[in-house]
DNA sequence: CTATAATTGTGAGCAGGTAATAATAGCCGG
DNA sequence: CCGGCTATTATTACCTGCTCACAATTATAG
């Protein structure tokens, strides 16, 4: 009996670990069991009920988002003169962290810089053709990345811009971008 | 008392829309108006209820998540020659895009490339000090992105790395990256 | 065969609601 | 100033998916 019991609640960690939607109702169903056991179960192995877990995935899935999904604009607008800069500040948080070296990986750091030369470029419908970067030295979590975008040169097809990242007075970041105009 | 009411009503949509977390309680000491007010509101408006709202966001969340979030190898990675060549693919989804122009940002080819880049370093522990990139052409939701990372050059403290991406058997970015070895 | 472990059942209570119905407050036009 | 309308508040019953406490049953190993 006890082999069973042990069995039973291996197979419900793993299946409310990559699953964490499914009621006691439905659980007890699938090893049919009664739904007092499938309780028991999360008590013992401290597994908290559905509203708690899919308060959690929403809650991790809230910060991470923020980190680098469907933003258009990856960080926070902070100064904006149309036409000649803009600048935005990101918080780098664990979430961008590449583990082996603890330092921000450099696709989030390309990621505020890439949207904040769109976003300037937003008078018209522009996307990225090119762009020549440098990544002067490693960031690490908690630092506040401040990235400063600059038009040099607006052409009838094509723009050209200068993005330089900072963070604590030190440049992290600097990076030639071409935006292509297609409208 | 109308006016009231409408204001209330586009304050309760912008502060559930980016906190999704509030009861009906909480919301109602916000305005000072009863729970029940609250409840119209909602109704009104076409929100459903907090437990709702967080399982909407934990489900989204639980998909974007799986896009562009903290994983250190962004794509799938299909085939990989220790030091040599190492390819990933990516399925561009409608996250991804930038809605002005319906196309993949430019973002998330480049974190694609360079997270296969730094996973090729990975005897030691590299960070990209450095790219120059080329976005070929747009890239739409739905195409399969496939990403391959080429060790061009083996220094002691530098790697050199040709990516490319090619989608339908055309090339959509091309790349140098340079990495450099802290250990 | 019995002591212990495992399972099942029962009832009360809670959070955060829905749904329906009724009563009250605030304002506006005539 | 009063009738009518909208907005707000209150009340009650019910729902889901639990927790908690306690008891009863079943299984099994020693």
């Amino acid at each position: 009996m006890r082999a069973k019991k042990r069995q039973r609640q291996s197979e419900l960690q793993s299946l409310l670990d990559d699953n964490p939607f499914l009621t006691d109702q439905e659980l007890a169903e699938r090893f049919a069991v009664s739904i007092q056991t499938i309780r028991l179960d999360r008590m013992e192995l401290g597994i908290p009920e559905l509203r708690e877990r899919v308060k959690m995935v929403a809650n991790d899935a809230y910060a991470k988002i923020k980190s680098l999904g469907e933003e258009e604009l990856i960080g926070d607008l902070w100064q904006f003169e149309p036409e000649v800069r803009g600048v935005s500040t990101l918080d780098a948080t664990m979430e961008m962290i590449y583990e082996k070296t603890m330092t921000v990986r450099a696709e989030h750091i390309f990621a505020q810089a890439n949207s904040l030369a769109v976003f300037m470029a937003n008078s018209s419908e522009a996307i990225t053709v090119g762009a020549s970067v440098q990544f002067l030295r490693p960031v690490y979590a908690g630092e506040r990345l401040v990235c400063t975008a600059a038009i040099v040169k607006r052409e009838e097809k094509r723009i050209h811009m200068d993005v330089t990242t900072t963070s604590t007075d030190s440049l992290v970041f600097s990076g030639k971008f071409i935006l292509g105009i297609s409208v």
